[in-house]
DNA sequence: TGCCTGATGTTCT
DNA sequence: GAACATCAGGCAC
């Protein structure tokens, strides 16, 4: 074991934010692509909105491993979405990547996104996995690994931080543990 | 511009 | 057998 992932052993509230920021980067056939984080969203285990909430089954193994792993889950028969898990072991925590600002690469994501226009590259959870070219064959994947790292960034001052009630959920709709950064043009629809 | 709906697979009840 | 943390295209206004 080691320290790496030690800034996301904490509670999927308060990693959320610190999420942002950080960036995500790709590696594929050569090609290096890779996004700034912008839009956040934090599911726990109390969360009834949570895959987790159930508790541990085979499809959520990975959110009750160790921090720093990603969670790929397939929904509504096409997309796939992906999250960074977060808490210690045991936890079932997680935080959805829901919206990216494209940093390098844009061609190639552009290719992916089947040629849709650069402000519509990542602004979802489904986009950004399609950009990336994540599927479920990345389920548990360690996130200091190619193809896929994740590094991180100095923490954006809560001042950049706007946090608002998640999207696309029929339960727990109002909690506020969705967070993305203030004035970024990459977010998803409201 | 904005609402509505179809596509489609995995998971759990 | 229904729910589902979605997206894109079509149609009405």
């Amino acid at each position: 074991m080691n320290d790496t992932w030690q800034w996301l052993e904490d509670s999927a509230l308060e990693i959320a934010p610190r999420l942002l920021n950080c960036r995500l980067v790709r590696t594929i056939d050569g090609h290096q692509l890779s996004g700034r984080i912008v839009e956040v969203e934090a599911y726990d285990q109390t969360d009834a909105a949570s895959h987790s909430y159930k508790g541990r089954t085979p499809r959520t193994d990975v959110m009750f491993g160790p921090a720093g792993h990603l969670y790929v889950y397939f929904t509504y028969g096409m997309h796939y979405c992906c999250n960074v898990v977060v808490g210690r072991p045991g936890e079932g925590a997680a935080v959805l990547i829901r919206a990216l600002e494209p940093l390098t690469g844009l061609p190639q994501m552009q290719v992916n996104r089947h040629g849709r226009p650069e402000s519509e590259l990542t602004n979802g959870p489904a986009k950004v996995c399609q950009a990336l070219a994540i599927d479920r064959s990345m389920n548990g994947h360690e996130l200091t690994q190619a193809p896929l790292l994740l590094e991180q960034q100095p923490a954006l001052p809560p001042s950049a931080i706007v946090q608002t009630t998640r999207i696309g959920i029929s339960r727990e709709q109002d909690k506020p543990w969705r967070f993305y950064v203030r004035g970024n043009a990459f977010i998803s629809k409201p």
